[in-house]
RNA sequence: GAUCCAGUAGCUCAGUUGGUAGAGCACAUCCCUUUUAAGGAUGGGGUCCUGAGUUCGAGCCUCAGCUGGAUCA
């Protein structure tokens, strides 16, 4: 009420620009974008500037080597140009951070760490809770910042509930552009302080918005591959560290007996126990962790009348299971298993605990449509139970679970 | 030792009544995609085991040889 009427006394003695000025000043929060040089955050620092904000441009360095890039240069001179382009354009104040220490550290070590051990990690998805919504958000915050923005094809929402304020992560409304499975890992303190200024636009209109702006990077491609290291050929960047080691690619019969006959829960969630013995050996391979189950390219064996696919790797052995055909019954699962300790709720009110379960829509990677399912709570952690069998579950990836469009929790997926 | 069958793209094979070859898989490239994958499109590839014959013309017919497999002694 007081600052209402301050404004109003404000807008009768003041001409408009000292207005402005004033109005600015007292009330406009502070913004740090991270700007990257593509369209989406540069929009998104458009609309927050439209919106009213004190806005601060930022772009973060976190990767300096281009070893395994499949573009052949590095593309961070063209990304500072285009995201210092845009903060002209806009007339925002533009730094730049260097975040390759904690980056390396927090995303790249635990990438190789889970390739290692045979798992399959999404990078991007910790990059989200670790960089951008932590370390970045520490770099924004010494720059005064009241929120921190990004250009994800996401949405925030605030409520009361009876548990206090409850921040909501809503999918993008472009559901083709929906990005809020990579935020599944953030928790309502990084939530409160950020936003999502693109959120409510398709993509087309985002491109749009850019065009009508005169933004230089309106139509730039967008990035691909892993945020900050770009798109490249995995198994070659990851003999960085792992080594080569030749090992067999064993043949599973689709008509194996390893197939689950079974409603129980925990066989159902169960890893498949796969052996050499259960399959034939057909071939070799140059190290089972640089493979990942559902894989159809790189393992090299023709010969046969449908592709095969990796449907299991023991690292341990270093053995490459296979299976012919995207029906064979042991590429997919209808349970999975998911540590007490791997769960995460993003809304804490409305956690599950043992012995209680929930019908969720869910996914279990990046893009992939919504599937119908329950997470079922026991004392040693999640079992999610899908409505139908999923293609290609992969330890080490992440489980979103929504409600309507809201991602409500997330967890690795253990097998 | 004899008989039979097979030898065609990297692999598994198809090739009609003889007219200079195809499919699946593999592979490559591109598209899609801020994870891994998947998916879509396009493409590169073949002294048709060797040699000699028949024929206007042979992957397809004849003979010999080589190599694999099976069977019989």
């Amino acid at each position: 009420m007081d600052s209402l009427s301050n404004v109003q006394i404000l807008l009768i003695i003041l001409p408009e620009d000292l207005f402005l000025y004033y109005s600015n000043r007292m009330k406009a929060k502070r913004v740090v974008v991270g700007i990257s040089g593509g369209v989406d955050s540069g929009v998104a620092a458009y609309m927050l500037k439209k919106q009213g904000y004190d806005v601060v441009g930022l772009f973060m360095r976190n990767w300096h080597d281009t070893t395994g890039l499949k573009s052949a240069s590095c593309t961070y001179e063209d990304d500072v140009m285009f995201a210092e382009m845009v903060a002209k354009k806009l007339s925002i104040p533009f730094y730049e951070v260097d975040l390759s220490e904690p980056y390396r550290r927090r995303v790249i070590d635990y990438l190789f760490k889970e390739y290692e051990s045979g798992r399959t990690p999404n990078p991007d998805v910790l990059c989200n809770r670790e960089i951008k919504f932590d370390a970045f958000a520490e770099e924004a915050f010494k720059l005064d910042a009241d929120f921190v923005a990004t250009g994800h094809y996401c949405r925030k929402e605030t409520i009361k509930t009876p548990h206090g304020d409850m921040h909501r992560l809503l999918a993008g409304k472009d559901p083709n552009k929906d990005q809020s499975y990579f935020l599944c890992q953030v928790n309502q303190k990084q939530l409160s302080t950020a936003l999502f200024p693109i959120g409510e636009l398709m993509k087309p209109q985002v491109r749009e918005i850019a065009r009508e702006q005169n933004l230089a990077n309106a139509d730039r491609k967008d990035s691909q591959g892993i945020c900050f290291v770009g798109k490249v050929d995995l198994p070659t960047f990851l003999q960085q560290q792992l080594q080569v080691k030749k090992g067999d690619i064993v043949e599973i019969p689709a008509n194996s007996k390893l197939v689950v006959d079974s409603d129980d829960l925990t066989r159902l969630a169960a890893p498949y126990p796969f052996t050499p013995e259960s399959g034939i050996m057909i071939g070799q391979h140059r190290g089972a962790h640089f493979f990942t189950v559902g894989q159809r390219k790189g393992i090299n064996i023709g010969g046969k009348p449908k592709p095969l696919f990796v449907i299991g790797t023991d690292v341990a052995k270093n053995i490459l299971y296979v299976g012919q055909g995207q029906d064979h019954p042991l590429l997919s699962k209808k349970a999975l298993f998911i540590r007490n300790e791997d769960m995460h709720w993003i809304r804490p009110d409305l956690t599950i605990s043992s012995g209680e379960e929930r019908e969720y829509k869910i996914r279990i990677r990046y893009r992939q449509e919504l599937q119908n399912g329950s997470l079922i709570m026991r004392p040693e952690g999640g079992y999610v139970l899908f409505d139908t069998p999923q293609r290609a579950v992969v330890s080490g990836q992440f489980t979103a679970f929504y409600l309507k469009d809201e991602l409500v929790a997330s967890g690795v997926i253990q097998h």
